[in-house]
RNA sequence: GGGCGAAUAGCUCAGUGGUAGAGCACCUGCCUUACAAGCAGGGGGUCACAGGUUCGAGACCUGUUUCGCCCA
């Protein structure tokens, strides 16, 4: 560090460090197995990903953590990598080549899976570079990618596993149909927004010719694919038709009238017309009743063949000339205007299509309990433990996942079909020929959810299924740190799958963050153009303003509000820290050594003491994940108690004073300064080290520093109470100070009467700093009985009265009117005080030390009452 | 329909049963040789509402209102 300039400019010295620690070696695991193991997996950000401050303030918590521990002593592993999203990834590749002219149908699947590797290597590592730039301690030695070899072949086993414990099948059922991705979803990306949409009643005759029955539907198009009509068994109107047959309108299909329970009566017309091949539920009707399913809309969101002259229409066109038929056959019935919840694509947004496909599922429900008994018996814990409840919730009711994609980006699925025989071989490696036949096989064309490999990510990225030394070392690992937005997509599914094959949890604790919204609150999107890159913050304020604004005020599980208002005051942190280091440095002599020895100067005690307090609150918190109030604790600490009053209290005897005073001063503001930094570290890594390093007899970096333990032989009770009457002295005299208006510059003489020994002595014991924190002229010490200038501005604090004699200046109006406000406000607090004191409820009920506290808080207040009163009648 | 969260200073938010806090904004005065990205002083609150538990509730319990999110 160069004291010259007065401004801590952070870019001269992130990029530095980061790439000292780095070839150092420092970010990686001690590898003891005699230490404690503390481990993390990164959560891994997609290959297409440009990063966001989610992932800032995510990458801020576990750096915080894995430095806490490291300093600790612990064994700690941070595992970075990345995902190598299949759909998103598949979307921007084809955006890429259409942009060239090119299509990834007619280059084929190899060649276009060349072409995502080939993009994946040139971009797919930008975004770990800029984690880099937020500090992120990770072990670079072992990034991971979900397509890495050794985790894609474990993807491979974990499938086939699956299949031979029953807990994997193929079959056809209704998934969410992405038209415009191609491909099936699950459940969970799917999004439901309520809009407004339409409820039409449709007449559909019998074919007897005696009337008709109504039903209602919101989706018109979907009739030409209706293989029924289902009624409750009890619905009074229309009981009596059940085992009739309908003739289906446009079609002339004719179609039975089925009972089934599961029936809304109440809804609509208590009829539903049931199209098995575009419904989930219509397709459990259809289950039950042996139904035919009809596609009439295909994989392109068009209608197919099935739908007879409306062919080769898109659904929507379709529904409009659907209903207008219907309508000039007179089978519309009515329609109204309805609000109604409808499944959009979460990539890409398109409307969900229902649609009957055959993919592969896992059958989750085994696989939930022992998940499920983990949390429950407090195995996995959450933290805020609110989350358990979200997490159980959703297990409960979990259904079937299905894991099969069309596209080609990703893992393929081990199963291999044979056409001769139509037999199905799911296999670790590919077998050359049918075991059946002898025929020749072909493999599924068909990738797996990128959240199959990504919920094994936690035990694949060690090694597993391989004996490794770094899965025997760090799983179950110590902390999942993620958004609370991917408990369902992520979090669960790896308590599943790691209990199902390592038969251990994945983790200890799930440590959840909220949401960063724009300042009004608005979730970050690329259309509302409201996000910020956190590299603009970085550049503009640093990593270490970033990461203590991101850190200070926010609580776990709670959303965050970003401003540039925020940064900017982390920046201003940055630089206070940096100028009280100036301030030290600048006094420091090469000269000097570091007198290590007890200080028993009150100053010195007292600020030990802080410092011991804010250790033992820091550690506390750090250890309950409670990063706001560990970052709020050393933040006090620095900018009040360090920078506003030691700092200020020591310059008397750095100033003045003989040289073994000097040293004492100087040598605290070190020491205490070495230990505040290592405190900090963890949440601002760049400018701890910096200044670390400046300072006097530290060593080779502050990483490797252990963490503060309290040093409470340097501390001191006594010490505080001193300190809390000079406090309060200086405060009244600043007071004083500027109800008079003095220029802040301006010298001048302060009486102060103390009440009585113990405060005259402790004001006595700091009495020069005193005098110069109250910039006074001379300081003239009464006691209780000693004369005091009736002519003066007066001020009551802890332990006595303070006077401004000031001839002429004092106006003694303002200054009756002052102590009358001042007389009340005591009162008020003194009434309180008594009244507590005197329940002897209060009394027996209340821990002695709450006691004691509030009979202290009222003598006091007593005694101040008593002269404020006292004064009053002075100026009378 | 079920569940979860939020409601605290003008704004954004911390707050772990014991005298209501921070940052920003606001008012007054200061370029006091660490820092004007700063210093000193100041104003500003029925902790959404109503009950309850407790010696004591912003915090715990019950209900209500408003807003947001998740699930179906």
């Amino acid at each position: 560090m160069s004291p010259l300039s007065p401004r801590y400019s952070p870019a001269d010295v992130e990029q530095k460090w980061y790439q000292i620690w780095r070839q150092k070696g420092y970010f990686r695991p001690r590898e003891n197995p005699q230490r404690r193991a503390f481990a993390v997996v990164m959560p891994p950000p997609n290959v297409t990903g440009v990063l966001h401050l989610g992932h800032a303030l995510n990458n801020t918590w576990q750096d915080i953590l894995v430095r806490f521990h490291r300093m600790r002593g612990d064994n700690t592993l941070w595992l970075p990598g990345t995902d190598h999203a299949g759909i998103h990834t598949q979307m921007k590749v084809d955006e890429l080549l259409r942009q060239q002219g090119r299509d990834r149908r007619t280059l084929g699947r190899d060649a276009f899976v060349e072409e995502v590797w080939s993009w994946k290597e040139q971009y797919g590592g930008r975004i770990l570079e800029q984690v880099a730039r937020l500090g992120a301690s990770v072990d670079w030695e072992r990034v991971r990618f979900t397509l890495d070899d050794g985790l894609s072949q474990a993807v491979t086993d974990v499938f086939v596993q699956l299949y031979e414990e029953g807990l994997l099948y193929r079959g056809d059922y209704i998934t969410n149909w992405c038209p415009s991705c191609r491909t099936a979803l699950s459940d969970i990306e799917v999004e439901h927004q309520e809009e407004p949409g339409h409820l039409t009643t449709l007449r559909y005759p019998l074919a007897s010719g005696a009337g008709a029955i109504l039903v209602a539907t919101t989706r018109p198009e979907t009739m030409l694919g209706d293989t029924a009509v289902a009624v409750h068994p009890d619905h009074p109107r229309w009981r009596h038709l059940i085992g009739e047959t309908v003739r289906l309108p446009l079609t002339g299909r004719l179609v039975p009238i089925v009972a089934d329970a599961e029936v809304d009566p109440e809804y609509g017309t208590g009829a539903v017309k049931v199209t098995p091949a575009h419904d989930p539920n219509d397709f459990a009707i259809g289950d039950r009743h042996h139904l035919e399913r009809i596609k009439v809309i295909g994989e392109d969101g068009r209608m197919t063949e099935a739908a007879g002259r409306f062919q080769g229409l898109d659904r929507y066109q379709a529904r409009q000339a659907v209903l207008q038929a219907l309508a000039e056959d007179g089978m519309m019935a009515a329609q109204e205007s309805i609000s109604h919840s409808v499944g959009h694509c979460e990539k890409c947004a398109t409307v969900i299509e229902p649609l009957l496909s055959r993919q592969w599922f896992v059958r989750v429900k085994p696989l939930a309990e022992p998940a499920m008994e983990a949390v429950r018996r407090g195995d996995v814990r959450f933290v805020p433990e609110r989350f358990e409840k979200i997490y159980m919730n959703w297990m409960e009711n979990i259904h079937d996942w299905c894991v099969s994609r069309q596209i080609w980006w990703g893992h393929r699925i081990p199963a291999y079909y044979c056409d001769a025989c139509a037999s199905l071989t799911v296999a670790r490696t590919a077998p050359a020929a049918c075991a059946q036949c002898g025929g020749p096989l072909r493999q599924d064309e068909d990738v797996l959810d990128t959240w199959f490999s990504s919920a094994l990510w936690p035990f694949t990225t060690l090694g597993w299924p391989a004996e490794s030394r770094d899965f025997a070392l760090f799983y179950p690992t110590s902390v999942l740190s993620t958004g609370y937005d991917i408990i369902f997509y992520w979090v669960a599914r790896m308590i599943m799958q790691g209990i199902h094959f390592t038969g251990q949890k994945p983790f200890d604790t799930v440590l959840l963050h909220g949401l960063v919204r724009d300042a009004e609150g608005r979730k970050m999107s690329k259309s509302l153009g409201n996000g910020v890159d956190p590299l603009e913050v970085v550049e503009k304020y640093g990593a270490d303003a970033l990461r203590v604004a991101l850190v200070l005020g926010s609580a776990p599980g709670n959303d965050y509000r970003w401003s540039w208002e925020r940064f900017e005051a982390g920046s201003h942190f940055a630089n206070k820290v940096y100028n009280a280091l100036r301030f030290v440095l600048l006094n420091w002599s090469p000269t000097d050594r570091v007198d290590r020895t007890v200080s028993v100067y009150p100053a010195d005690q007292w600020i030990w003491t802080r410092l011991n307090d804010t250790i033992s609150a820091m550690t506390g918190f750090l250890e309950e994940f409670e990063f706001g109030q560990a970052a709020r604790s050393i933040y006090d600490f620095l900018w009040d108690d360090y920078c506003d009053w030691y700092i200020e209290m020591a310059k008397t005897r750095i100033r003045l004073a003989n040289p073994a005073e000097r040293r004492a001063a100087l040598s605290t503001l070190v020491l205490v300064a070495e230990r505040a930094l290592r405190l900090l570290h963890p949440v601002m890594p760049f400018v701890t080290e910096e200044l670390w390093q400046a300072l006097p007899e530290t060593g080779e970096s502050i990483m490797l520093a252990p963490w503060p333990e309290p040093e409470r032989e340097r501390g001191d009770a006594d010490a505080v109470e001193i300190f809390r009457r000079v406090a309060s002295l200086v405060r009244t005299g600043r007071n004083l100070r500027a109800e008079v208006n003095l220029p802040p510059g301006q010298r001048v003489e302060f009486v102060v009467r103390a009440e009585d020994a113990d405060a005259m002595a402790a004001w006595r014991q700091l009495e020069r700093e005193v005098s110069d924190l109250l910039k006074a002229s001379a300081m003239t010490w009464v006691a209780e009985t000693g004369a005091h200038p009736p002519r003066a501005s007066a001020g009551v604090c802890l332990g006595g009265t303070v006077y401004l004699p000031l001839e002429g200046v004092v106006d003694l109006e303002k200054e009756r009117m002052r102590l009358t406000r001042a007389r009340e406000e005591t009162l008020r607090e003194a009434k309180r005080l008594v009244r507590q004191l005197d329940d002897p409820q209060f009394l027996t009920k209340a821990p002695q030390a709450v006691v004691a506290k509030t009979q202290q808080a009222r003598e006091e207040t007593m005694v101040r009452l008593a002269r404020l009163e006292e004064r009053l009648r002075d100026l009378r």
